[in-house]
DNA sequence: GCAAAAGTGTTTGGGATACACCCATGC
DNA sequence: GCATGGGTGTATCCCAAACACTTTTGC
């Protein structure tokens, strides 16, 4: 086993797509890079793994020190995306990033290290790197998950009205869904069940609570859709 | 950016799960250890990945290194699979391992250059690493990708009988199928179609010939199932 | 009373499922 | 003629899709 004395592996990097819906729309988190290569471009937060380090244990520290955030507390959901043979990131060579993709809910940002925001998915700023298709395949992965699991609760309150729900399944389909379909499909799927409290606000009638049976992966009986 | 000088990367490997049908079941390529660790166990064949090499490019020559086989001439279909951070396969720390997903056809085996072997899915024998539990994974991902589309043209010869393509979701479904129903079904999504041939083996009757009309990738219509 | 969002049922068509017999061939 | 696998049709049920009005509230 001679030529592991000389096996030098390639550079290792992680990056997270962080989705949330706001104003009904699917958003990403970017980072504007203060430094070089593609200073003062929007890129998805992330950054070296070094040996000793689990991917996910390299991600949640560069996610803490960069943009505030705890991937264990902040984040309702978190999987591993897709590993990219990425262009290189470092001037030594290629870089392999390993990307995971996450959802959260009505995240506080104010006080983040750096400059961040969150970007409506269908109207990115130009990014750094390959960054944006990233996030057209993180979209693409969250909405064909949001249509054979329940992962649909990683982006609502504990607890969340019918509408609230419809509108996350809009958002990241991109189109409307008939109201009363909609209603009787997900009811039956026997994945919601109904809370005690209403939701009172604004001059139109109070809505229903729901709250998800269970916050954790499951498939659905009859896939949605 | 001082801190790039005192960077090191963990040790990145790249493994294959090959899979073919034989005999009507889901198999999988395995090579026997012929250096420590796990030595004289059956693994997943794979190497080190070293800068420079994109994780395709190290698996394809790894693999016709180890097995003799040639990712871009023998295999079917491939596709990344997930990245493991896996228990240290070298002594000197934690490895990340690139994992992909390989389909073959009645694959010539050998001339490998290593103890090669495919075993049933079904019945493993003990493996190195965790690498029954990877092979899991991938027969679930597969399962799932001949539900949404047409892959399951990778398993078969250019032409096939509509029993063979049964077989084949039967194979890795690890369920019988009803005839008429699956003939129907798979006849009105438009995938295959009947070429002039037919298949005359054994006392009864021949059969028909279909072919993919593509061999590209392409989601179903109606999803399978 | 009116604006605004919540809530609610029925009809129709298509596909999934269940199920059993005839057909073409080699020997 | 018989053993073997290839090939075919129908009835039922469930679900997806299409579609519009009533209810409850704040002002």
């Amino acid at each position: 086993m001679n030529y592991k004395k000389q096996y030098i592996p390639p550079t290792l990097t992680v990056d997270l797509v962080l989705f949330q819906i706001i104003n009904n729309e699917l958003c990403v988190l970017l980072m504007k890079r203060p430094n070089d290569p593609f200073k003062g471009m929007w890129a998805l937060p992330g950054g070296y793994n070094p040996e000793s380090e689990t991917t996910m244990e390299a991600l949640n520290r560069i996610v803490k020190n960069k943009i505030g955030i705890d991937t264990n507390k902040d984040l309702s959901y978190i999987e591993q995306l897709y590993t990219f043979d990425t262009v290189a990131r470092d001037p030594r060579g290629h870089a392999v990033s390993v990307t995971y993709m996450g959802c959260s809910q009505n995240l506080n940002i104010d006080k983040a290290p750096n400059e961040i925001a969150f970007f409506p998915v269908a109207k990115l700023p130009k990014t750094a790197y390959d960054h944006a298709d990233i996030v057209h395949y993180a979209h693409k992965r969250m909405s064909s998950k949001i249509t054979y699991t329940n992962a649909a609760f990683a982006f609502l309150a504990d607890t969340f009205t019918l509408t609230e729900l419809q509108f996350v399944y809009e958002a990241i389909f991109d189109r409307k869904l008939d109201k009363r379909n909609f209603r009787k499909k997900f009811l039956t799927l026997n994945l919601i069940s109904e809370t005690k409290k209403i939701q009172k606000v604004g001059a139109h009638r109070p809505a229903k609570l729901y709250k998800f049976k269970s916050k954790s992966i499951e498939e659905l009986a009859r896939s949605f859709e």
